[in-house]
DNA sequence: CAACTATATTGCTAATTAGCAATATAGTGA
DNA sequence: TCACTATATTGCTAATTAGCAATATAGTTG
């Protein structure tokens, strides 16, 4: 059956790509998992992630001016926060479309007859 | 306050990278968006889109890769439906983020004052 | 001021990819 | 068989970008 059609110019088709572009990197992820459970300086992310500064600071930058964390200066040091908890959900919704495709999968090969080692 | 830990591995990081990159595409989400009150023909999408037959056909090729559309064939006809809703569940959360945070940006401007004009 | 630390920026290179044009493949009908 | 249509594939080019190395900036402390 047919759905109600919504509209979506070319210029909301392209802010809501730009908006996958910057979660299609496993290092932004890997940030902003590490940011997960509160905010973090730039040298805690550093030290999470294992990425070099220049590159942790970039994908900071692209972070944020995408609106998905914030800044905030403290003497030295440089806090950032996630500021769009849709990031989460984002993640939580692939995830479990990225589940029961590879458990589909599995369903649809023959059954594992035998073991081939025991623990 | 901290939030309880979730542990994503490198490959599991990748993945969801993988999946952001395919919606990372402005004429993709178009085409999704063209599958969305129901399936199409290459020809259709075509039709709908605007795009070069070649570039629709490599993008219905990703899309399938990534196992958010199916295809059925008919005679000289290839039909073309998608097979994951939370494709627009996603887009459905991206645009509600979106909207948001364009909203706040016009909180933080001064009101407008005056009507440059009237319609 | 100088020396130090934390973060940001710049220049570069290699890899990826969207779009285009041309060609190939598959299914239909005469 | 041949001619035709619908779709897929291939080769190419231009644009984007992640990561690295080096440098610049800002804040602190002496």
């Amino acid at each position: 059956m047919p759905r109600p059609k919504k509209q979506l110019s070319e210029a909301a088709l392209q802010m809501i790509a730009e908006r996958f572009k910057v979660l299609a990197e496993p290092m932004r992820l890997k940030i902003l998992h590490a940011l997960w459970e509160g905010e973090q300086t730039v040298g805690e992310i550093i030290a999470t992630t294992g990425a070099l500064q220049a590159n942790v600071s970039k994908h900071l930058g692209i972070l944020q001016q995408a609106g998905l964390v914030r800044r905030r200066k403290d003497g030295l040091n440089v806090y950032y926060r996630i500021c769009d908890e849709t990031v989460f959900e984002l993640c939580e919704v692939v995830c479990t479309s990225l589940h029961d495709r590879l458990a589909a999968q599995i369903g649809e090969l023959p059954p594992a007859v035998l073991q081939r080692k025991r623990a």
